[in-house]
DNA sequence: GTCTATACTGTGATAGAC
DNA sequence: GTCTATCACAGTATAGAC
């Protein structure tokens, strides 16, 4: 490996990006190989040079996301405690869900009209063990009902861009606003947050 | 039309009803013409008798679940006043999500790759007016967020059967828990509501 | 590693027999 | 109204030239 290496991406990396997109904004199911060549620059053989199979460009493309949740997860297994310790938990989802919006987008749309799929059960598995570190038993309905809310709810606000909202909205105003909400769905009891 | 009618729908309505939850569960790409054929017990070719085309099955698919939010607004454009009114509002979009959740799902899910295609965007606009008739003008960003994770969570929740959740949750419970937590989130002068 | 050419299957949609 | 037969095309995947 030279020294002296131009900073472009190699093809795989460049195609498991375009698939990540294109996956997200036109489903697994509505895209192509020939549409993944064309928006990485190949052909429809490259891409299968690269990858074995569409159903492997799909792991190619969720596979780090996942990665990511399984550390932000390993992290925080052993604090159940303060609230303190609870934010920034959802700090770190949060800043997860930004990171992975492409992915998360994906999953969540469309994770269980991929069932069976290897990697998809396998993050299947991933969230129901954030399910557990995050309420290590759930009680109640209601706080089944609550971490359902704030993980979809803030999944898909994440997400929502061209749908109905009006998208466009500033990051970090964004992020601050998901921190408070989803603090107050996950944390049972609540000593109410100043905001505003 | 004989008074004593079998119970039995026509042909149209069977199509409409295997489409709507083969859209749902499978997405609308990755739904063929000969599955609701399958599914309804007809062949490919009756299935494009009934309907023009694949998107007209769409159309038939989502347009009373649109009417229905339409109503449920209507019946309450005017009222923008107290909280009581506001929580008979969020009663009532709870059911219709209960009713209509598998065109909601479809909608949630995949409306953004559907971009384009009538139906979805008539969808769209119906959610624009709901929006704006729940804060006319959204005062703030974290308004704005709140009311995207009440709908997207929601609306998910009540879908998210088959995925990660461990699903099978009792109706009523879920209701009323999503009544408490979509009003806690949608009111933003906050009375605390006792819960539990 | 990347391409063209090709195989095979399934797609949405049409024509026409019954 | 429902079917079989057929169409043109796009889908994933493979073989082989360069």
């Amino acid at each position: 490996m030279p020294l002296s290496a131009p900073a472009r991406s190699n093809p795989s990396d460049d195609l498991r990006t375009a698939a990540t997109e294109l996956f997200a904004s036109a489903g697994y199911a509505g895209t192509s190989l020939q549409q993944i060549a064309d928006a990485a620059g190949y052909s429809k053989s490259s891409v299968l040079y690269h990858f074995a199979s569409k159903e492997a460009i799909l792991d190619a493309a969720l596979g780090p996301a996942i990665d990511r949740l399984e550390a932000v997860l390993a992290d925080v297994a052993d604090l159940a405690g303060s609230a303190a310790q609870r934010t920034a938990f959802v700090e770190r989802f949060i800043d997860f869900l930004f990171e992975y919006r492409l992915e998360v987008h994906t999953f969540i749309n469309q994770g269980q009209s991929l069932t069976g799929v290897p990697v998809v059960e396998r993050a299947n598995r991933t969230v129901a063990a954030l399910a557990e570190s995050v309420s290590s038993d759930f009680e109640s309905v209601e706080e089944q009902v609550r971490f359902g809310v704030a993980l979809g709810g803030a999944a898909y606000t994440l997400v929502a861009g061209t749908n109905f909202s009006d998208a466009d909205l500033p990051v970090p105003e964004v992020r601050a606003a998901l921190v408070t909400i989803v603090s107050d769905l996950l944390i049972p009891v609540r000593p109410r947050r100043a905001h505003r």
